[in-house]
Parts: C-alpha cells; sequence; structure tokens
DNA sequence: GTGACAAGCTGATCTAGATCAAAGCGTCTT
DNA sequence: AAGACGCTTTGATCTAGATCAGCTTGTCAC
C-alpha cells in the first residue's frame, strides 16, 4: 500500500470522518468502498453546483472553498473545508450538489460512492448511524448567524476558526497559511476587500499577529480571543 | 381518536417530516411513538441550551425561535421555526441540545423519544434514512451566509422566507402574522430594531406592503422579490 | 530575467445603518 | 378604567465600513 494509498485504518484523520463510529469489520468493508486517489489542484473544481450527486468527499489535505452564485452574479462564499471535513452531505435529499467546491491548493481526498455507501448501509446499521452522527455535528457548527458584529471580531473569529481547523489534524495552529484570497475572505464575512486587509494589516501593528501575505503567523491569541467574544458562535 | 391526537396518516404535514420516507406499516410503528399532545404556550421553552438531548420536535402549529447567548451576554437568533420544521437534529451528536427554542405563540409539537427512534431504526433501515434525508435538507437550506448586501434586501428576503413557510403549511403565504417582535428579526438579520421598523415602514410607503404590528399583508410579492434578489442565497 | 496581470495595501471620501433620544401605541395588571 | 411597562415608530446625529482611486507587491508565462 503506497502513501497515496493509506488505509482507513491508519489515517491520521480516522478520530474524525467514519471510523469512530465503525468496528474493524465494518471498517474494513468501507476502506474497501473509498478511493483515495482523488487528487485536486488549484482552482479544480471538486464538483459544480445542480450536477448530479453522486458522492461524499473527506478532504484528506489542502483545503476547498464552497460558494454559491447569485442571480445577480454576485458570488457568495459559504464555507471554507479542511482536512476531516466532509463535503456533499447537504446534496442527499436533493440528490443535485447544492454548491460549487474548488480546491485552494493542491487537494487530495476520499471519494465515497453514495449509492454504494446505502448499499452497505442497508445490511449494517452503523453506516447510517455514524453518517447520521456527522450530519448533526455539522448542522451544530453551522448555527453562526448574520450577528451584528465588528468587522475586527468578525476576522478575529475566523482566524481562530482556521487555526482550529489546522490543529485538528496535528499542526500547531500558531502557523499555517491562508489558502484563500483577501477577496474570499471578504465574501465569506460579507465585508468589503479593503477591510480584510486594512485589519489584518491593523492587527500586525498591534502586534496580535504577523502575516505576509499567505503565511501567518499568530502572537496573541488571546487577544484574538478577546476580539472574537464579541462574534460570538 | 380527538382532534388533539391526529394520527401521521392523516397529518396535514405528512409530505414534510418522516411520512414520506416510510411505508403505512413502518408509519404505523412510528405513529405509536410519538407523542402528539405536547403544547407550549408564548415564552415558554421547548428545550434549553446545553440540557440532555432527549426529543427531537416537529412543530404541528405555531411558531419557535431559537437562539444562543453570547458569552458577552448579547442574544444572537439562529433561526424561526414554522410547522413541519424538526428541532433538535443538531444535537444528536453532542447528546445536548445546541440552542434554546422559545414558542413566540402557542405551538403544538410531535415529540420524538430519539432513544425510542434508534431502537426501530435497528430493525428498519427506512427510518434512518429517512432522518438522513431531512437532516440533509436542512443542511442545504442553512447554506445562507453573511453575505453582504442591503438592510432592505435581508427584509425582503425574510418575509418572503416567512411567506413560503407559511404557504407550505397550507395558507395562502399573502397574509400572515409576524409572531417574532422587530427586535428578534434584527437580533436574526444582524441589523437594529430601528432599522427593521423604518424599513417596514418604507415598504408601507411604497405599497410593498401593509402591515398593523404583527399582521403582515403582502401587496407586491414581484417587488419583494426584486429587492430580495439582491440578497439572494 | 522581464513583462504583464492579478492580488494586496493604503489613503480619501461618502453613506447606510447604528446609536441616541423621545414620543406614540398596545396590552396586561390591578 | 387607569396606570405601567414594553414594543414600535420616527427624528437627529454619528461612525464603521463601503467605495473610489492609486500604488505596491507577488506570480506566472515566455
Amino acid at each position: 500500500m503506497s502513501v497515496l494509498e493509506p488505509s482507513c485504518f491508519s489515517c491520521r484523520l480516522s478520530t474524525y470522518c467514519f471510523p469512530p463510529g465503525l468496528d474493524k469489520d465494518h471498517l474494513y468493508l468501507l476502506d474497501s468502498l473509498i478511493d483515495k486517489q482523488r487528487l485536486f489542484h488549484k482552482n479544480e473544481y471538486v464538483y459544480r453546483e445542480k450536477k448530479d450527486f453522486t458522492e461524499i468527499f473527506i478532504i484528506r489535505t489542502g483545503s476547498v472553498k464552497t460558494y454559491n452564485i447569485a442571480n445577480n452574479g454576485q458570488i457568495a462564499i459559504t464555507g471554507f473545508c479542511y482536512p476531516g471535513e466532509i463535503l456533499g452531505m447537504n446534496a442527499i435529499a436533493a440528490k443535485s450538489y447544492q454548491e460549487n467546491a474548488v480546491a485552494l491548493d493542491t487537494v487530495s481526498v476520499c471519494a465515497l460512492k453514495y449509492c454504494e455507501f446505502v448499499k452497505l448501509s442497508n445490511q449494517f446499521i452503523s453506516f447510517n448511524q455514524q453518517l447520521i452522527k456527522l450530519m448533526s455535528e455539522k448542522l451544530a457548527s453551522q448555527l453562526i448567524t448574520n450577528h451584528a458584529c465588528s468587522a475586527e471580531s468578525k476576522i478575529a473569529l475566523f482566524l481562530l476558526t482556521i487555526s482550529n481547523k489546522m490543529k485538528n489534524y496535528g499542526t500547531s495552529g500558531i502557523d499555517f497559511s491562508l489558502s484563500m484570497s483577501r477577496d474570499d475572505i471578504a465574501k465569506y464575512l460579507g465585508l468589503a476587500t479593503e477591510t480584510v486587509s486594512r485589519i489584518l494589516s491593523k492587527f500586525k501593528l498591534r502586534k496580535i499577529l504577523t502575516c505576509s501575505n499567505k503565511a501567518v503567523h499568530l502572537q496573541d491569541i488571546l487577544q484574538l480571543e478577546i476580539l472574537a467574544a464579541e462574534a460570538t458562535l
């Protein structure tokens, strides 16, 4: 088994994803079903809105942004996904993907054919139970609202969220790369690109972080948390 | 069987909820499990944040608001739920409720003990399949982001969304009652209470709607849709 | 390495919507 | 029926962040 084809058993993401809900035998069945060879380069689409839903994707490395295009052509970024996160669960009911998912850097994913998954889950209850758990987690994580708070708080919370996502899969969460553009961040938080840039500069001045374009280093996480508290949820 | 204890078979909400995914025998099992007698008066809590998750609730009549309280005491309203909508699915993974749910008027709900539901779903695959479908729908409906758009667009979209929810269970969607306060709307949309009030007044002037406090009558839905398009998603 | 285009930064100005303030209504209590 | 409290509305003012504009830096193709 090559480096590019690890098993679910040795996967460093096995505390997220499906393994926690499955015993060894069942995990073996799932493992044999998953295509772990799928690679996307920057700007390639993992899937597109309205296309037939066929697969659920679990991000292994890299990051993905999801977005929708409004009638008037405006782009609304709906999320950024990191290793361990699952894409496509909101497509099950409609049987079509509900958003566009684009690689922000080199991304490797596990692809799980949903119809095959259903076949397995017809035999073994634990597959559906684990999917339900994962969907519930996702629902809980999306409680964030159009909460009124300052742009500073939004960006502080955004940075902490990314930091935590990085921590989840082994890095320190102090140094990381912002794989999305300032414009993406703006379109995600409902701000102007200039505001994002300005506030990052302000944070640099205040010694809250250092950043040179993509590379970020958090210096004063406590201060970020204080700022983010205003935005809480 | 009394008016207060209708069966899932005769329920006017049976096109949402669980019935669409279940055949007659299974629906009969589910029906026997559901407590349809649960009534809440205005300002009573259906459940509270962090309390043990025991039941999923399906709203039969009335409306419910869900909210969280931030560390700094600020209230963030996360949603308004109407008949046919399901509350508590985001609590399954954490085994505790993730938000506060309060009745906005007189509310009757169906209560489904989740541990009983799990027992049934251990025997019959279709229960979990339908739950997965319902959760997927919920995930898809929550794609809304912190999209930057005018307060007018936000409120136009909000009114249309409420209107559609009313339509779903049989009314015209033209005349309805805004059961939540202006302040609730503001805290949901991330606006000031005064702004909500002002924009509703503006809509009155422009003959888009009439409203006397709670009672709303939509006059020019097309215009609302044009305004809402800017907010799309 | 060089040119060109995209992304990012910073300054100046403008405005939508927040905030502050006060008056009008509705509804509940006694 | 009267008082009171909370919700809503409207007006005046202020400000955070959008918009506009110009410049700098980074990245990619050749």
